[in-house]
RNA sequence: GCAGGGAUAGCAAAGCUUGGUCAAAUGCGCUAGGUUCAGGGCCUAGUCCCGUAGGGGUUCGAGAGUUCAAAUCUCUCUCCCUGCACCA
């Protein structure tokens, strides 16, 4: 029977909505609180987003079922740029962003009209909602809102008042990619080619001219290399200034002047000639010496200052550029390559110029090309920086890593450097307009999550939180340490306005985490028919923290008064147990600064209590992306695959930290065994109700343990282990049980029941189908997830039943092994011997076991009457792994020998051998019984 | 560079936290056979090497160590991936 997954999915989803069944109200039961990261609406969705919404609401699912009052609200998020560049490409009629909307098949009627940022955040936010309905989320959708509503900015606002008083936003200096024709930050998708800006911090060494009071201004990665500089290389054919720079005169590329002046104090007093600086002669700044200035054919003018200090035992660059002049009989001034950091590595010569090794090797005796040298300064910079250890001057001995920071704090300290920003890229980026961008120094304001107090209440509160991985919980504790000051304004995007500059917007990261609070009375806010300026900060304060009293603001805001006190009383009742759910993208940012922000605003019993956060998913074998044109919209995934085999497929085959792997044989795996189940219900009406046997009571056993197994396995969050048991074991169980002659329909029913309760938190739809098949009324989906009767749990049965499959397994093989051979070839097996180990074998096995030594368990009372030499035999075949031995369960003979005789029809079809008999080893008269152990019998085939 | 994570059989991926029951789950691929079998699906068996009785041998990035015992613990090395803040 094929299952019809549209026709069904929507049918339930009808019959769930018009019950209500996922709009709590408060009861006497325990609230669990469940929330996913709202999703971002410029673009439509793709199966890839099911993973973590699914999570959360299968997480929300099991929860329901385990008798708590559970609430899944969702929102969307739409502050910030892309959706504003949306808009803006669709007006340009911009083809890539077009036919990106047209592939979720958004007519094109609707896409002109997204030049509308405001329209096209609405409509992508429905698709989403569709998406997320089609999908089977048990969302209560009566709170759903949207990050670019008054209301919310509302709260946003309230929530910056707090974090000012608190004083945790502070002002200062911060690099940003900039556009001077713009006057905007630009980020990665405001550049042309989508180039990331990569912002580098360098160190600009001040050398000062002898005759002069001006420097030469050279910016480099290595400062810690100074002591090793032999000359200055200027560029011949470079523009270059003087320019008094943060009060002193400089000497730097013309080029160089205009990017510095986005970071400093830049005034440009005069020019001067590349051939002059040439006449000059300078002063290292860490150890007093005058060094010549000499022309440098690499120097580029947009690269750094566009003056270089020259370390040619450690710059391959340097180095080439002096053996350049050296050859053209330039006159160069006698000089020592100071070597001024050691590596101490194998293969390294202790004599040699680092930067000469490093060329000979990528060289190979060819010319010396800038790519040669590129790769060899990238390499030795490599090499030093892990390796390397200072050899020379006030450092000496330490690592280069730690002398780097040492050396440019005493420079900058002493006035003889200071911190400039560059691209490091290694082409110019564009702005979108055409403008080179450039680093600027902006003064702004942060959220000071560097603060030790309030990290330190981070800390505090993060030890109670549970994270479900040794590994998350780790990198959340690292990124507590690394997170410092965080830019929380914008000049431009949808969004909240800044209170301290209504010019600018807030941050879209730094709005969004303490939103999952307004879910908790929204819906209150709309029936009421609150306006957002009616939501001033004394409302706030006491839905969120119970300061005031509701009469006062009622009076002060014009809000109904039932209303105040309901909105406090449905945040009091529903915000605690909160279970948090994200990508693990998130921990970056939004989830360790929702921590932060809970910490400092709200009262304990409001803290966040546990994050989930879950891998992505990918799309056979590959990453899903726009460039592979392998996205699936999640529309088309669920009308193809049935939201139901999706949602296995991506939530529940991979480990929860880890990647799915998406595929069509999957789906159509999950597809065929759901028939398997299906077939399954059906059969039952022609089984009986008869007398249990020994499959019946190992089925009994099998569904009780898994039950068990199941729980722990959803309460550790571990969905992937839980879902071998309840689907694919269970699968394998029903089949083995037919398999073995079980044909009890009341046994299977129970099992299909239970099996199906359980399968309802990832397959809702299907369940509750195979649910009513089963005859039920009720809805799958609220039914308690079963108890396990630890008493069903028959340890000896499962034992038995292993030993059955083992030993039906060695009689195939041993068979196999038999007709290879040629003597074999045409003789078949005649009859079959199964030789059941005596009781006593177990003890001596157990005696083993727990005595780790031969001679004692000879010695044991309980063994007295075996036979010596019999006993020391059997013991001795263990005695190479006598260390590993663990105990067996001791088994009465009857019941193994039973279980053997119930098995023998399937074991006959499965080996092909018509005459199988069954005996104890000493009523045996096969020359191979005294080889039985407990867990392995005796068999002994004869051939024709 | 800084921080985190990883390296397991043809591929993908468990297991390693709590060393022994690990030749190592599972899925895919591949091979053979079956199926009123559409070159599909499904079923059965096999898939490191050797083996005429369920056995033996050699494996879990490389090297060293701890141990009666290591895929699992320690150290060193090599290689790979991800994030790094104006970007949601």
């Amino acid at each position: 029977m094929t299952i019809n997954y549209g026709e069904l999915e929507e049918r339930w989803r009808k019959a769930w909505n018009e019950a209500k069944v996922y709009e709590p109200e408060p009861n006497d039961n325990e609230p669990v609180f469940v929330t996913a990261a709202f999703p971002y609406v410029n673009t439509p969705q793709h199966i890839g987003h099911l993973r973590t919404y699914g999570t959360a609401d299968v997480y929300a699912r099991y929860m329901r079922l385990r008798g708590k009052n559970v609430l899944f609200p969702m929102g969307f998020h739409a502050t910030g740029t892309p959706i504003l560049a949306v808009a803006k490409r669709v007006l340009k009629g911009d083809k890539d962003i077009i036919d990106t909307l047209m592939d979720f098949d958004i007519p094109i009627e609707d896409i002109k009209k997204m030049s509308d940022p405001v329209f096209c955040a609405e409509y992508i936010m429905h698709m989403h909602q569709e998406g997320f309905v089609i999908s089977g989320l048990s969302i209560d959708w009566r709170r759903k809102f949207i990050s670019i509503e008054p209301i919310f900015s509302k709260m946003v606002e309230w929530q910056f008042g707090k974090l000012n008083d608190a004083g945790m936003l502070k002002k200062g200096l911060h690099p940003v990619g900039w556009c001077r024709n713009e006057n905007n930050a630009v980020g990665q998708h405001d550049t042309k080619g989508d180039a990331e800006p990569e912002i580098e911090a360098l160190t600009a060494v001040k050398f000062k001219d002898r005759d002069t009071d001006a420097y030469f201004v050279c910016a480099t990665y290595r400062p810690e290399t100074i002591d090793g500089v032999t000359n200055i290389f200027v560029g011949e054919h470079i523009d270059y200034v003087i320019a008094e720079v943060g009060g002193s005169k400089c000497y730097l590329s013309k080029h160089a002047a205009e990017k510095l002046s986005f970071q400093k104090d830049v005034m440009v007093i005069g020019s001067i000639d590349a051939g002059e600086l040439l006449k000059r002669r300078a002063i290292n700044p860490s150890n007093g010496e005058t060094v010549p200035v000499l022309p440098g054919y690499f120097v580029e003018h947009n690269i750094g200052t566009g003056i270089v200090m020259s370390v040619p035992a450690h710059a391959p660059f340097d180095y080439v550029a002096l053996e350049n002049l050296k050859r053209k009989g330039y006159p160069v001034p006698a000089m020592e390559y100071r070597k001024v950091v050691e590596v101490h590595k194998d293969g390294q010569d202790a004599d040699a110029i680092p930067a000469l090794t490093q060329l000979e090797m990528i060289g190979k005796g060819k010319e010396f090309t800038d790519d040669i040298v590129e790769e060899a300064t990238k390499n030795l910079y490599r090499l030093e920086s892990r390796w390397g250890v200072i050899s020379y001057g006030k450092y000496k001995g330490k690592s280069e890593a730690d002398a780097r920071e040492l050396i440019k704090t005493d420079l900058v300290s002493t006035g003889g450097a200071f911190e400039m920003y560059d691209l490091a890229n290694k082409v110019p980026v564009f702005c979108r307009c055409g403008t080179e961008v450039v680093v600027k120094l902006v003064d702004q304001w942060f959220i000071n999550y560097g603060d030790a107090s309030w990290k330190e209440k981070v800390r505090t509160h993060m030890a109670n939180m549970r994270f479900f991985t040794q590994s998350n919980a780790n990198t959340f504790s690292k990124v507590v340490d690394w997170i410092e000051m965080r830019a929380t304004e914008r000049a431009q995007g949808l969004g909240t306005r800044f209170p301290l500059n209504p010019e600018h917007i807030i941050e879209p990261l730094s709005d969004s985490t303490i939103y999952m609070t307004m879910y908790t009375y929204i819906n209150v806010l709309r029936e009421a028919k609150v306006s957002a300026d009616q939501l001033k900060p004394e409302f706030f304060e006491y839905v969120y923290l119970e300061k005031g009293d509701p009469d006062a603001v009622s009076s002060s805001t014009g809000i109904d008064r039932m209303a105040v006190k309901k909105c406090r009383e449905m945040f009091d009742y529903w915000y605690k147990n909160t279970s948090r759910h994200s990508g693990s993208d998130l921990i970056y940012n939004h989830l360790t600064m929702y921590i932060f922000n809970h910490v400092l605003l709200f009262d304990k019993t409001r803290l966040p209590n546990q994050i989930v956060v879950n891998g992505l998913v990918n799309y056979e074998g590959k990453k899903m992306s726009k460039s592979l044109g392998n996205i699936v919209p999640l529309k088309k995934g669920v009308a193809k695959y049935g939201a139901d085999p999706l949602r296995f497929i991506e939530i529940v085959t991979a480990d929860l930290n880890t990647d799915t792997e998406f595929s069509e044989k999957g789906v159509a795996s999950i597809q065929a065994k759901n028939e398997i189940i299906v077939n399954a219900v059906s059969s039952l009406q022609e089984m009986k109700t008869q007398e249990l046997t020994h499959i019946d009571y190992w089925m009994y056993s099998r569904l009780n343990s898994k039950i068990k197994a199941a729980t722990e396995h959803m309460d550790s969050m571990n969905f992937k282990e839980a879902y071998l048991e309840i689907y694919y074991n269970s699968i394998n169980e029903l089949k083995r049980y037919a398999d073995h002659g079980g044909s009890n329909g009341i046994v299977v029913r129970e099992f299909l029941e239970k099996v199906t309760v359980m399968l309802s938190p990832v397959m809702p739809h299907f369940a509750e189908e195979v649910w009513h098949m089963l005859g039920k009324t009720t809805f799958v989906v609220v039914e308690p997830w079963p108890e396990f009767d630890e008493s069903a749990i028959n340890i000896t049965e499962e034992t038995i039943a292993e030993i059955i499959d083992a030993t039906t397994q060695d009689i195939k093989g041993v068979i196999d092994m038999r007709s290879k051979s040629d003597s074999n070839r045409d003789k078949r097996p005649i009859a079959i011997e199964i030789i059941v180990a005596d009781q006593w074998k177990t003890t001596a096995l157990n005696g083993l076991a727990k005595e780790k030594s031969i001679s004692k368990v000879m010695d044991l009372d309980e063994l007295s009457g075996i036979e010596r030499q019999r006993l020391s035999k059997f013991l001795s075949q263990f005695a190479k792994k006598i260390n590993a031995l663990v105990p067996v369960p001791q088994i009465a003979e009857d019941a193994i020998l039973n279980g053997f005789r119930d098995s023998i029809q399937y074991i006959e079809a499965k080996t092909g051998v018509g005459n199988i008999t069954v005996s104890l080893e000493n009523m045996s008269h096969s020359n191979r019984a005294e080889r039985a152990t407990p867990q392995m019998p005796a068999i002994d085939i004869r051939w024709e």
